[in-house]
DNA sequence: CTGTATCCCGGTCGATACTG
DNA sequence: CAGTATCGACCGGGATACAG
């Protein structure tokens, strides 16, 4: 990789990894299925390998409970928590730019309200 | 738009599109060629899809001059240059936590698009 | 020089079924 | 509850040829 704005997109720039970080950030340790409700419209295999994906990049953390029912906790490391930063000017630009530009822009085909 | 951070991925989230940004933010008023120059690996085909959709989005212009042989100069709007501190921040995250192993080979000189 | 227009391959993603 | 496995459709993106 040559250019460290790749670098950042290749951990952050997933279909649902920004978004995931972001939840993760603003909501502190959250299970599987909190996960799940949180981003409706996300499919259990994406949402499954997108988690991994981060965790493999060392931006989150995965956590197994040995319980029935099993328990699965998700978190942001350090290493992730040094996105906030990034994320929080993301969601800044994000908001402005919705506002004013909302309709010009090519919503992605599974968009969901 | 659910989420903001999405939608600011959606404008910057492709392939090349941070990058592209990022060099017109810092080199200016950038021809085609220039462009497709200083990406090595896009394609004609990606860079001017690429070009279109930022166009579309607002972040960038498209200038074309009727002269032969043919000159179409690209530039970041006044909107576009919102994205600045966006891009810096993921530069430097890109440097600090994925770009430690950069090395300065260059692609092969016999690389031609 | 700056693009379109095709073709086509491989990965992405959803749907569904099954498991510990 | 939190996954895995599998299949198939879709589409991003490369290669190539052609055009203004």
């Amino acid at each position: 990789m040559r250019c460290p704005v790749e670098a950042t997109l290749n951990v952050i720039g997933g279909k649902w990894k920004a978004v995931l970080v972001w939840h993760l950030l603003e909501g502190g340790v959250l299970r599987f299925g909190e996960l799940r409700r949180l981003l409706p419209g996300i499919t259990q295999k994406m949402l499954t390998q997108q988690l991994r994906e981060l965790e493999a990049a060392g931006v989150i953390s995965r956590t197994v409970y040995a319980e029935v029912p099993p328990r699965v906790e998700y978190a942001v490391t350090a290493h992730g928590r040094s996105l906030r930063p990034l994320l929080e000017a993301m969601h800044a630009w994000g908001l402005q730019h919705c506002l004013q530009r909302d309709d010009d822009i090519a919503m992605p085909q599974n968009f969901v309200m």
